[in-house]
DNA sequence: TTGCGACTCTAGAACGTTCTAGTTGCTGAC
DNA sequence: GTCAGCAACTAGAACGTTCTAGAGTCGCAA
């Protein structure tokens, strides 16, 4: 509980075993350049004193701080996957993570600040809001990965699903159970929506289904997604892919309190399988973007980055899978 | 781009403003002790080299670091939430946070570890796992705050929900709404179960309902309430209280499956108010805990206890409210 | 005996700050 | 003319590490 009396330094064990800090910093880093006795003995007094590095010291000296900095935001639809496969890709790598979160009430710029005098060495950025030229001058200091959004500058890397296929499985997800009536709610003017709209349009050529192409206006929320299903009722549609989860789940809101049965009746594809897709009570057909994919590909970019090595491609675009659950079925039940 | 080239330090700038380091660390830091004038081109010249002061090496020698380290985890139901009011806390505080998640892949001592070597001065736990006595040696080193746990141990402060009163709110919006055949959904071995249980037991016995004490074994899961709710059919009441969200959403699932209207034929009450529970979709009467009075007693015990003030009572109960919404209704009704 | 490499260990500088203890130069009171 | 007081500024130590260069010791081959 005292917080007053100084921690323990490397001064302090060294002292303590009657050894050099300069050996003790070689025992505790496990380097090669002490003898086994002397090793164990200086790990034993620095258990004893209960002996922690200081990471601040450590890195000051050395130069490198092996540090990515991650700014996420706290209503991240899947925030939480995404932090669990970075940390894993970065311990893989031989890095640290340093988080810095952006909530309702702390904004991107103030999140990248305090990495920045934290001295990572690349940025990470879940689906940044700011603006191009900013994320442009910010990659001219350190390198910098934009996650889930496309950012079109020749000094920021982007790290992206390929919004276009995800569209294009959801089509083919419902064109293989037999529905031709195939309407999109779109994102309005959400990034990622445009791309998402063009794939299903696209889909729907490609199965000869241009007839039946419907897009309703839409957006990211759910109350986006519940003005879109009002429109559906005057729509002969027999399915529908939805710009986002949460949207969908307003469409889900405002059919089943219709009394239309999904997905006897209609079938609803969500995008981005946000957590609450999973709830059995929910259990949203959706499509997934590959969030292990995304991370690993995030930190090794970044690795690259800072080692200097040769990148050929700025962009990474990797393909979502569907997760058909029970929003979607057959066409002929209904 | 080039990581190559150090970054500006204070030499840089006082080599190029013509002045020494101290001063230029004088400005940066905007304490008193430079000239208008000076200060004034001793700015233009940092901002013009783009200078960034080094958090490291400026914690590393005023030895404060007025970092508080936070442990979350990631699959935490309001994870999110409580991030956003502790760093509005900390902020107001004048102490910054530093972030170490907890996921599937990284364990809490490995998160703990990691902010230790950060040098942050207190440690704030998201409902830790860790035993009580590992919990009581980290106390022995900084200050330690658990949240929404009560662990009891004379070194470590505790700030939660009082669980006993959240259910009490439960019980008594339910009885205000004409119901008396309550039944509770237990958490099992869940940290907070047994005090959930006890106030459910508490309130009912306080509204002289004692004959109709129902406790059916549930637990934390979604399965776990689905398991319950089947129980549920061969029950008389008219309203449950469950021990938390996600359990209350099995128990929806089970019951509108089989065609029982919520809140209709019974009213289902969860607990904790998760993300997902105001989806309209979902739109579940839940109690809530007091989010920002947590946070803000967290940083601010923590920071008593850094700065060495005197704390009277170990542990902090903050009391929930309870949110009605869709899920509970007039017991006539049914 | 000497020389040499391998091994173990140490002294001291360096990292980028902040802080203490000055020095300088100016103003104004005596 | 002197000196106290003040504002503006500076030199250099300090923080806890790591790193470079080198010193000491030992065993073994020549």
């Amino acid at each position: 509980m005292q917080s007053g009396d100084r921690r323990t330094t490397l001064a302090d064990v060294a002292a303590e075993a009657g050894v050099s800090v300069a050996l003790v910093s070689i025992v505790m880093r496990g380097a090669p350049g002490a003898g086994a006795a002397t090793r164990e003995r200086v790990l034993a007094v620095a258990n004893r004193l209960g002996y922690q590095p200081d990471s601040r010291a450590r890195l000051l000296r050395s130069g490198r701080s092996r540090l990515l900095g991650v700014v996420f935001d706290v209503r991240h639809p899947f925030h939480d996957d995404l932090l669990t496969g970075l940390y894993a890709a970065a311990g893989n790598a031989g890095y640290q993570l340093t988080l810095s979160a952006v909530t309702p009430r702390r904004d991107e710029r103030t999140a990248v600040d305090d990495l920045l005098q934290d001295r990572c060495e690349a940025l990470i950025l879940f689906s940044p809001r700011l603006r191009t030229s900013d994320l442009g001058t910010l990659a001219a200091k350190l390198p910098l990965i934009a996650m889930m959004r496309n950012v079109r500058h020749r000094n920021v890397d982007a790290v992206h699903n390929d919004e276009q296929k995800g569209s294009h499985q959801a089509v083919d997800h419902l064109v293989a159970l037999g529905h031709r009536r195939i309407a999109h709610i779109d994102g309005g003017s959400q990034p990622g929506s445009a791309e998402r709209r063009a794939g299903y349009m696209d889909a729907m050529t490609r199965h000869g289904l241009t007839d039946f192409v419907q897009v309703l206006p839409g957006g990211p929320g759910e109350d986006d997604g519940a003005r879109a299903g009002q429109l559906l009722r005057l729509d002969p549609s027999t399915a529908v892919t939805v710009f986002n989860d949460l949207s969908a789940l307003g469409v889900l809101a405002v059919l089943r309190r219709r009394g239309v049965d999904v997905p006897g009746d209609i079938s609803v594809v969500g995008y981005d399988d946000s957590s609450f897709s999973r709830l059995s009570h929910i259990d949203l057909t959706t499509v997934a973007q590959d969030v292990d994919a995304m991370a690993t590909h995030a930190v090794s970019r970044a690795v690259t980055r800072i080692e200097g090595g040769a990148v050929t491609e700025r962009e990474v675009v990797v393909a979502p899978r569907l997760i058909p659950r029970g929003t979607s079925a057959s066409a002929s039940a209904g």
